[in-house]
DNA sequence: TTAGTAACTAACATAAATGTAAGTATGCCG
DNA sequence: CGGCATACTTACATTTATGTTAGTTACTAA
């Protein structure tokens, strides 16, 4: 098993890394949403069910600072904030698909529509 | 988004399925490992560093339950308990295979050495 | 000067996942 | 009968993730 450290934390195994990264609630559904165009902050907030101011300027914060998407404020009044995918963020892009696919493979085999 | 309930739960998207069924700290190493062989009870507890037997048998019984892995008991004395892989289970292989070598990736952008 | 809007931030509360420690079942062997 | 070994299970504690509510900032328009 792999096991390093990055700030401070223990990692066991890659996959462990890319939950770090890309895990949660929220962040891959963020990034499925940025892969295709701009969105503001609150298109974002109404998009997702459920997702708190709390919750989505945590998640975009992180994801900025991991560099896996851009953020440009625009001084019009009221302010205006439009995030958008980096090259990086775009390589998540695929997991997210294959995921996706998986997991109607498997309501599939539940016997789930949608 | 999909939206959907599976025995009483909530579900948004297909990835949250995805998580629900293989997510969590160890259902992906154990997959990892019983990809290749059949493993023992104790084999897979020595194996996975801080695995407890609490959640050891926990996410045996679940991956068991969500027909992932098979679970055979050889009447000896002491018993011994194989684990092994189903159809199903084997399904899951190419997802994490990709996870770990995004994870690899990852590592590497940010200068992590394995 | 007050009010309104977008995009946050902080404090506190709850829920979910995992950890720790101890105990149980089965069966044989001495 | 007592003890040992494997494979668990249970009760309880702690940690981590997420939810809720109430601010705050910056700017302009009324």
């Amino acid at each position: 098993m792999p096991q390093f450290l990055k700030d401070n934390k223990k990692y066991y195994t890659p996959v462990e890394y890319v939950f770090a990264k890309i895990g949660g609630t929220y962040k891959m559904p963020l990034l499925w949403r940025l892969k295709d165009k701009t969105w503001r902050y609150s298109e974002l907030k109404e998009s997702i069910a459920h997702l708190s101011d709390r919750m989505l300027s945590k998640n975009l914060k992180e994801l900025l600072n991991d560099g896996f998407i851009n953020k440009e404020v625009i001084p019009e009044v009221p302010v205006r904030t439009e995030y958008s995918i980096t090259e990086k963020g775009m390589n998540s892009i695929p997991i997210i698909s294959m995921l996706r696919d998986y997991g109607f493979e498997l309501m599939k085999d539940d016997g789930i529509k949608h």
